[in-house]
Order: C-alpha cells, then sequence, then structure tokens
DNA sequence: GCACCGGAAATTGCATGCAACACAGCGAGA
DNA sequence: TCTCGCTGTGTTGCATGCAATTTCCGGTGC
C-alpha cells in the first residue's frame, strides 16, 4: 500500500482526493475541512492544502478565501455548460483527427471500434465504459494537440460523476457504438467536417440522455441556483 | 500600495507571478527559487509555494517535484500546438457566438469593432491591443459558455508574451481590422459556420505573423526541444 | 417574535523549523 | 586522464505553532 514511488504527498493527496470526487465518495458541495483531511490521510495540513488549492484551479473544487474548500457544486445551467463545452473540444479533435492520424493510428482505432461492438453485443456496461474511454481518447491522442488533449480529458474528468450511469439505461450502448460508427468512417476517411458533425452529434446525444437521467432523478432542470447530485454510485461514505 | 482587498497573499503573489511572466519579466525557463521569491515580496516560502503550485497546473510555470518550479519553457512544438488550440477555441466561441449573442451584444460587438477601425487608422498599437483583447473578450462571452470562455481566457494570457509584438508589425492593425470585420459581419448575421471559419482564419494569421517574429528573430523553428523566447518587452529584471 | 450585536470557538492563513533529497565539488582508483 | 563514489551545501517537502478572520451562539433591544 505505500507505493511512494517518487512522488510527493501532495501529489499523491491530489490524486486521491480528485479520486474520491469523481467517483462520488465525496459529495458535491460537502465541505473539505483542511484538518479533517490530514487526519484521514495521516499527513500534517500543509500538503492537504496544497492539495485543494490544486484541485482548485482545476476546478474540482471551490476554494472561498478564509472561508473553507468544498467539493464544486455544479448547477444545472454550469452541468449544460460543460457538456457544450466538451462536445465542441471533442468534435474539433474528431475533426483533427481526421485531418492528421497516422494510418497506424487510423488502424487502432477502427480495431478498438471493432472490439467495443462485441461489448456492446454482449451488453457488458462496466467493460464498455473502460473501452469507451479509451476509444475517446485515442480521439484525442489522435488530434496530436497536447493543449486541446489535456483539455479534453481534464474536461471528461469533471463529468465522469454524471455520464457513468447512462451506460446503463437500455440499449445505450447499442445505439453508442452506432453513432461511435459514423465518427471513425468519417475519421479514417479523412473527412474532417462529418467526423466533427458525427462527434458532435454523439456527444450531444450522451448530453440529452444524461439530462434524462437527472430528470428522472428530480432534478428541476430550469432551476438556475439549485446544484446538481451526480447518481450514487456505491457507498457515498462521509467522514464523520 | 498596500491593497490588501480582502485577497490573501497566495491570491496576489500568483497574480504578480503570473503578471511577471506574462509581461515577460520573468523569462521563461528562469528557475523560481521559493525563497527568493519569499524575500523579494517580503513574505514566507508557504504563499509562495502554495502560489506556485496555482501557477503550475494552469501552465505557467513548471513545477518538478523536489526539483523546484521554472517558468515554463515553451517549444516550438507547444507553441505551436497553444496557437492550434486558440485558433480552434476562439472559432467555437465565434460559431456558439454567431447563434446565441443576444441583440444588444451583437450592437456593442459592432459598436467595439468600429472603434478599433479608428484606432488601426490613427496606427496606434497599444490602444489597438486593449481594445483587442475586449474584442475577443466580448466574443468569449458571447459564446455564453463559461466553461469555453475561461479555457480561451488562459489560453490568452498564456500566448501573451508571444503575440505582443505583433502588432508593431507594419500593416497588421489593419489586417487585423479587415479580418474581425469577416468575424463581426457573419457573427452580426447568425452566420455559424462563416464565423467559424473567419475566426480560424483570423487567429491562424496571426500564428503566421507571430512564427515569421519569431523566425526572424533566430528560434530554430525545426528543432524540437529548443524552447522559444518571446520577444523582450521592456527591460528583463533579474533578482540578484 | 425578529433583528441586531458582542463574545467564544473553530478554522483558515501564514511563519518558522527540521528532515530528506538533489546537485556540485573533490578525491581515490582504474 | 577518466570514471566512480563520497561528502557538503543548498533547496524542497512537510510538520508544527500562532495570529487573524469567520462563524456560531446567546443575549438584548425593538
Amino acid at each position: 500500500m505505500d507505493d511512494a514511488a517518487g512522488r510527493t504527498r501532495t501529489e499523491r493527496l491530489a490524486a486521491e482526493i480528485a479520486e474520491a470526487i469523481v467517483t462520488g465518495t465525496l459529495a458535491p458541495g460537502s465541505r473539505l475541512d483542511e484538518q479533517a483531511l490530514a487526519d484521514q490521510y495521516g499527513v500534517s495540513r500543509t500538503p492537504v492544502r496544497e492539495a485543494l488549492r490544486q484541485l482548485g484551479t482545476s476546478g474540482l473544487v471551490e476554494v472561498r478565501p478564509r472561508r473553507g474548500a468544498v467539493v464544486a457544486q455544479v448547477t444545472a445551467a454550469q452541468l449544460a455548460d460543460l457538456f457544450v463545452a466538451m462536445a465542441e473540444i471533442e468534435a474539433t479533435c474528431a475533426r483533427l483527427a481526421a485531418q492528421s492520424m497516422s494510418p497506424l493510428e487510423r488502424r487502432r482505432l477502427d480495431a478498438l471500434h471493432d472490439a467495443m461492438g462485441d461489448l456492446a453485443r454482449t451488453d457488458d456496461p462496466a467493460s464498455y465504459a473502460r473501452a469507451n474511454t479509451a476509444f475517446h481518447g485515442a480521439i484525442y491522442a489522435g488530434a496530436h494537440n497536447a493543449v486541446l488533449s489535456d483539455f479534453a480529458l481534464s474536461l471528461r474528468r469533471r463529468l465522469q460523476p454524471y455520464r457513468e450511469a447512462q451506460f446503463r439505461l437500455e440499449g445505450r450502448l447499442a445505439r453508442s457504438h452506432a453513432e461511435h460508427g459514423a465518427v471513425v468512417a468519417a475519421i479514417l476517411a479523412g473527412q474532417a467536417v462529418e467526423a466533427h458533425a458525427a462527434m458532435l452529434r454523439h456527444v450531444t446525444l450522451v448530453e440529452s440522455s444524461v439530462e434524462g437521467l437527472l430528470a428522472r432523478e428530480g432534478v428541476d432542470e430550469g432551476g438556475a441556483a439549485r446544484p446538481v447530485v451526480p447518481g450514487t454510485h456505491g457507498g457515498a461514505r462521509r467522514q464523520s
């Protein structure tokens, strides 16, 4: 368990806290008490503070000067912005990928897409979700632009709690795979405009699918300031 | 001078160091010694460390575990990535702005563009640069998407040292204004695709203009790992 | 009953101190 | 002469302690 691995405590803390937020263990809006976190992870407040600042700039937590940090509250409006931004960035990556992916990258993307077809047919949401991350990651990488791909990855992380549940929707896997098919076809053919459009459609559909889920969970979508709670994934343990 | 203004030392430090980097006072690659910065600003190492971490996540400085922080070195390849990303994001914002700007926002954008015409004709690079920031900011805001506009602003900040010089190029102001004209026309007409294309063209032209400048300053553009130094703007003072 | 105000507890912001690691310089051996 | 290892110095990482601010809570006046 002691995988120090050369990294510093601050880094490990940032990673662990981020993980806890992304997986839903730390619910949005919950207070991040420095001393409590320090006790919990067996360190002092200093590395905790640095980790929180770091997560603050990346948007996962909100640090209010002299008033402590909380897990970032995402309102419906902000969630919509995040999804729109995600869709646009992904679509841009897809367009660039269509223009600049190497033949090897294209073959690998095609193979990955094929493999996901099997997962969709056997209806294995967990495996599909993992492969889905790899699929989109391959397209980010194929854009050959570190800045865009970093941003896409960070957006994906921030949206993680909200998109996980949707793969369990009936038939979502098959539809997702079909949408991917359009993206892959356009990229393989080097059709930039089509790749952009196909990806934009795909991610927008994911968004509406998530919105449907949230609405079903009783989230008032019109309300502006009300925070959106992601679907509960496993026990949301709280520290006393 | 003591404008504490409720903000914490860490925040002010982060802002000041960022300013120093953006304006070129702190040259890329220069070491950021914690104790030296602490002495320079009359604080202890703790807020300096936190500020550096913060700037680290936003990409302005590079923090290497146990090896100190340096002002982010931007290689030619990374600079190209930054400009491509900037162009794509700006173009996306322009497309969204064309779709969703309010009539009031459109009128203001038009007025701003008109005012910049005068600045371009009287050839006032400093004022034009300020107005230019406002112009692009108006388009980010017009996209009505906080995530995209934040990202665009942060990219703009990171590229600031590299784009400042280009307004001094002969005739660049007039050309910039003409390119803006195409963007504004498309946005006012609600033509999303044209707005995207016009903005992409504009920012790409800025990029090639900057690349021309850098090449003239003797930067080996083919070399991968060699860092690019921005044009010197004023006295690059060093701390002893 | 409600708003306002003052004091105590809690929590953050920051300074300081110590230990661990990185890097430079020097000397011994091949 | 070159390489390797050792030691010393400087810097970073982290723990701890104190001061300042916020927040909570009870009391008072309206």
